[in-house]
DNA sequence: CCCTAAGCGAGACGGTACGTCAGGTCTTCGG
DNA sequence: CCGAAGACCTGACGTACCGTCTCGCTTAGGG
């Protein structure tokens, strides 16, 4: 979670672990009242009840405690097994729209990615503590599909990893955009035209 | 443009034509240099050779004004003719991602819709400027591709409009996600195979 | 009053005689509701009913403007015939220190005395406007006191006006002090006191 | 000095000494380059090395900070012992005159007098800074006097008060009306003839 | 059992940008 | 040419956060 390197907490006082826990807590609650860009360090530490000090000692700034405080939410998101691809697929379009549509996520999430764009170093924590650690759904998806025979196995180990990618860039990226951007519901039934559209798409591929 | 009432303005002297456009491409020098976040409004007043008070009697805040002065960026993507529904797409594909690749559209783009999660009337506003704006390419590319024949003419207009408004979502946020959240070239090869994605989803739906 | 050479005024639409008289009694007013250093020339000019270019044409600013709108208010004072010096005296003082109760002449002179230290303009124009005429109410004062026989007639013209010059400076610096600094009340006890230490050190002078 | 408690002061950062001198003698030179009007909080922020917040921490604004810096300049006027009321009177009149002859207690004394017609608070500031120390001066000279026998010893105590109040009244609004009012010198000549019209005018009252 | 080193809350510090306001000028239109 | 309206540039306002610092105090582990 935060900067520490375990290793160095060789002597002193060691760091509240309380602290930790309160301070992304605190950023939560501060994103939900007050949104991106009108949250303050100062606001998050009287929050938790902790002095501006213990933050920076933990988080190099604003845009690292915000994406270490976000991230715990994306790792909610369940592949549960409904007895098919596409009702995999829309079940999981359907948990995404719904974390997108709690303001802490909604707020945060497109702006670390916008100020990712100018700074190599959050783009990658964002990578690594969010982005890449949802990949696991479209493999579990394949896997779940391809053991049901939905889909064939594929021999090209880089082609279907680029495949992956592929589809977890449209499944994202699609509803992000919609949600948003669009500001359009993501519903049952735009859930479900999309899916069919996507199933559709990766059927003909597989057949032609 | 700016948040001028043309009928209000009947006596006082009027306000300078050349300051919309100085203060305009000043917003995009500011945001190629410094980023959404490090932009400032007086500094843009100081590349534009203009004072702080006519930016702000012209628009309300930095949100504003950078939706204004990126929207025009958004008005350069055209749909040439290549021949083929999968050409067309595939070139709009690239074209919007040489646009993602510009710092000045990267940076305001996601930064603006992140405001926006919490302000509606920027909501609309990017919408009206932008995002709606575009979906001219959805349309014409549909037209033309029914014209020769590669998709079959709708006769449910509303189901239409739902399915164009699918696509814009599908295309705009696949392309964003993939240059801007996973940060991956957006690039022939990748065009070639979202675009074989969406076509062949298509064609089935048509299909089925 | 206002800064225009009447010769001048030869062609073209000549300046509104109505707009002088009403901007000093709007500066009078603005004085009263917002003291002299709330007083801007915008709200003069809005009480007024006139465009700020209307005063900047007539005076050079806010210290000239000022300077006139409470010049006549002084002008006001009067010494009526009360039978003694001692009455003049105690009269003229009280009614300089009602004058002082008027908030408009209040925080107008201590703050036009003070920008004048820095602007020797400014500090002829309050003379010749403000101080140097009431200076013939010691004049009038002595006079009559000589023709009751209450004073010797001087020899020495210079050394007269330079008497003059003394005794106008110490009534008019004690009420003012007493008024404005001290901000004790200067009632008909404190007048008393004053009168008389004045004109015993009047009478002393004459006699040795 | 500065609005500090110093009861409270327990825990934090400790405020800076050095700060406090380094404004006030930055608001000095900054009222001798520029004087009052002239003068900004962040002019003098910038000359003492100090940010605008350090200077609003300490003070409300620049009343208040003037008043203070000034105040120390009166401290310096003294009563030496010269063997006679009237040469007593006649040093500290002229002290008092070369006081106001520096520009920084020229610009600043009026200015805040006139400030201070309309908020209570600065008034009451002003009076325990600057005014009421200055009246030790008056009881000082009127002792050596009583002590001298050039004066009698007063039975009453509040007519004696009265009566420094009074003088000092006299003696201070003289010399500022004269000094900055009138614009003339206050030369050896001017406040001989001064000191000869007030303590005439206390001998007779003394006699009569 | 103390010593040492780090963590801690509090809050002052030098900065920078904010959005507003006033000053004084200029530019239009209409009288 | 005057006057109103109001846009213009300039520069100060007082506030808010930034990220750093300096306190005095707490909380461990190691000697």
């Amino acid at each position: 979670m935060s900067d520490t390197d375990p290793k160095a907490t060789r002597t002193g006082r060691p760091r509240s672990v309380a602290a930790d826990a309160a301070i992304l807590e605190a950023t939560r609650a501060s994103l939900v009242d007050l949104g991106w860009s009108k949250l303050t360090m100062s606001d998050v530490a009287t929050r938790a009840g902790v002095a501006k000090t213990t933050l920076y000692r933990r988080w190099a700034g604003k845009n690292e405690l915000v994406v270490d405080a976000v991230a715990v939410l994306f790792d909610e998101l369940e592949l549960p097994d409904r007895g098919s691809l596409a009702a995999d697929v829309q079940g999981v379009v359907l948990q995404f729209a719904a974390l997108l549509e709690r303001p802490e996520a909604r707020t945060a999430l497109m702006a670390v990615v916008a100020e990712s764009t100018r700074d190599d170093s959050l783009r990658r924590r964002i990578r690594s503590a969010i982005v890449d650690r949802q990949k696991r759904l479209v493999l579990l998806g394949r896997e779940r599909a391809q053991a049901r025979g939905e889909l064939r196995y594929e021999d090209d180990a880089s082609a279907a990893a680029r495949n992956a990618d592929l589809i977890f860039d449209v499944i994202a990226g699609a509803v992000v955009h919609r949600a948003l951007v669009s500001a359009e519901p993501v519903d049952a039934e735009w859930a479900n035209g999309f899916t069919s559209l996507l199933l559709l798409g990766l059927a003909g591929a597989q057949a032609g």
